[in-house]
DNA sequence: ACATATAATGTAATCGATTACAATAATAAG
DNA sequence: CTTATTATTGTAATCGATTACATTATATGT
């Protein structure tokens, strides 16, 4: 109602300048403890609250961190985001979480409007779905893969990558070992006896599938079985999609005593596709899902899973902004920060009844 | 790297001022058409971008919007958030997401943070635990509820509640009818022929919990059913907490036939400790939750709930702030709307094999 | 006591966009 | 061909905070 005090305000009642009350507010060396006090002591009793705006205006700093992930309802990018803004929100910054859906068009729309919006860096993991000709407003010209990420670049506002990253020079990422947490994976159902293991993949052209690929197949050469390409399938992340491709994979001549899937959600489908023809977990088929979602723990047949610590993930991709923006643009440096995995044995693939990590 | 583009920067280009390259950018009536359509080149050939700080610090609106949660980890808080993006982004608008964990002391700390980014309002449900004395950081004295919304109010932000709401006169709030979504529920169970029928409650000096509870109740008068305080129990909106609780329940000595929670999470806690001590679902007990869960479909046994139309209440959220902020500080007058739920039936409550709503 | 160093405050420009008001150019009216 | 009218552009203040530079007040040294 009554309009904000600034500091003009206070200047006037003190009878000083806007300076010194600047001044004062900023713990500037260049003023007396008396005035400061003062001063301090008028803010508080004006109600006196620095309007971020002026000051982003003037510093060029919005304090503002745009956050893009494909969506906020899965436990790994909601605590991704909690990690970031455990960290972030001490140093005065605000987070904006955008969503894209997976949809690449939807992240070039949402990167120039974050940018539009002033924002300090972006912390982003890449959509999957290239869902349709994406043109750039600006240019009217089709955009093509890394283009999305020009803006942010050539503008030089910080980017940095989690779990879902491109490899673009001079574009910081923090990810887990992917190709570690498929190998242990699968090195673990093949300890339990598994010998026809089939791999729910997802879109290869993102390095985490592609990695988590590449672990799964290693472990089956270290361990003398044989690489079956018709064992692995790429499907969404999703419970039907999962499903669906189970339904597949149950029709072969020789289904598969075991499933590997890059997520706990097709995971997930592929389970209840099992069950529901009838076959049991984990004596016939043993499924094993990827990122540790809550969920996998909850069922009543629990699901193992490999955690991705995503809280840490989010805390070190702050950290790594963070870093960034003190840089300023002066050293261009990438750093490349990769987590390790954790598989989190559970009933889902538990043949042999052993201690049951939870 | 280039700085920015300003439309100072225009201006010089073209040999005019600023004030002409603003009107021609902002559709001023004032202008000729064709330097309008000559400055509107330039500043596509030259990539210029509107500062939004500056905008913003001259119009006095920020266009971020606060939106605080308790957490985003929950399909119905993400839906919710989503309806309102869907409804905010097409008007310029960028949310700023806040999460409480459900602790008021975090919930005052988000709201002076936000007022502190300039938000233009806050939309958000309310916390559930008072977990410390929780002291203002502006006046040094301890807040007591209420007190919590003073500064928002006070500088006349526009603020909506959801789903959880507090009645305070001049705030609007968006909910569903959880009195209807409670009986419903509850009517259910006992036309499956349950009854003697547990309620999971939560703090009831919520509106949401409160009212649940008295839907609950008003069900099982109108069936004739007795009502026995010594079933209602009130816990955490979490699944160890309703696993705790339904400990109590079935240790008691005539146990419930039937549990209505008001939250799918303390619902999936009560059903891991009643399959765990051997018990049928729904045969010996059915389970009821409340928010329709995404895994409460997913679920082997999937869950009975009532569905809140999340999506549609962060929509209409979204639309009655839009309203607010046209009215400017005019006319103060509240909005009160009530969604209706839907009982969503599957496997834990249904005793009888009829078809499943999904 | 006087010069000089230091501390404290003031002045004014700046960040980028908007807009009342003033000034000029272009057009219509007489 | 003036004068009135309108269309277009320019000038300068404003939003609120910050800061280089200038100025004044105070303290220190000889």
């Amino acid at each position: 109602m009554s309009k904000k005090t600034t500091i003009y305000d206070i200047a006037k009642k003190l009878n000083i300048t806007a300076a010194t009350v600047s001044r004062a507010l900023n713990n500037n060396p260049k003023i007396s403890e008396a005035t400061r006090e003062l001063v301090l002591k008028t803010a508080a009793k004006m109600n006196y609250e620095q309007n971020r705006l002026a000051q982003a205006l003037k510093s060029g700093k919005s304090y503002n961190v745009g956050v893009i992930v494909p969506r906020i309802d899965s436990n790994f990018f909601a605590s991704v985001i909690r990690g970031i803004e455990e960290e972030l929100y001490p140093m005065g910054y605000h987070v904006i979480i955008c969503q894209t859906h997976d949809q690449k068009s939807l992240e070039l729309t949402n990167i120039n409007s974050l940018l539009n919006a002033q924002v300090d860096g972006v912390i982003m993991s890449v959509s999957n779905v290239n869902d349709a000709d994406i043109v750039n407003p600006d240019t009217d010209t089709k955009v093509i893969e890394d283009d999305i990420f020009n803006n942010l670049i050539k503008k030089n506002v910080p980017l940095i990558f989690f779990d879902r990253k491109k490899d673009i020079k001079g574009v910081s990422s923090v990810v887990i070992d992917d190709f570690k947490g498929a190998y242990d994976a699968t090195q673990h159902l093949i300890d339990q006896g598994k010998k026809r293991i089939a791999h729910l993949s997802n879109n290869r052209d993102m390095e985490i599938f592609k990695n988590r690929y590449l672990g799964y197949k290693q472990a089956l050469i270290d361990n003398g079985i044989e690489f079956d390409e018709s064992l692995v399938i790429e499907c969404y992340s999703k419970v039907p999609d999962g499903r669906k491709v189970t339904q597949k994979l149950l029709a072969m001549e020789t289904p598969p005593d075991a499933i590997f899937s890059v997520s706990d959600f097709s995971a997930l489908g592929a389970i209840k596709e099992i069950l529901d023809q009838g076959l049991r977990i984990p004596e016939d088929i043993s499924v094993v899902g990827f990122s540790n979602e809550p969920f996998t723990k909850f069922m009543e047949l629990s699901i193992t899973s490999v955690d991705q610590s995503p809280t840490e993930m989010g805390r070190i991709a702050a950290k790594v902004f963070l870093e960034e923006v003190e840089n300023g643009n002066n050293v261009k440096s990438e750093k490349h920060v990769v987590l390790s995995p954790e598989l989190m044995i559970r009933k889902s693939s538990l043949s042999k009844s052993s201690a049951i990590t939870v």
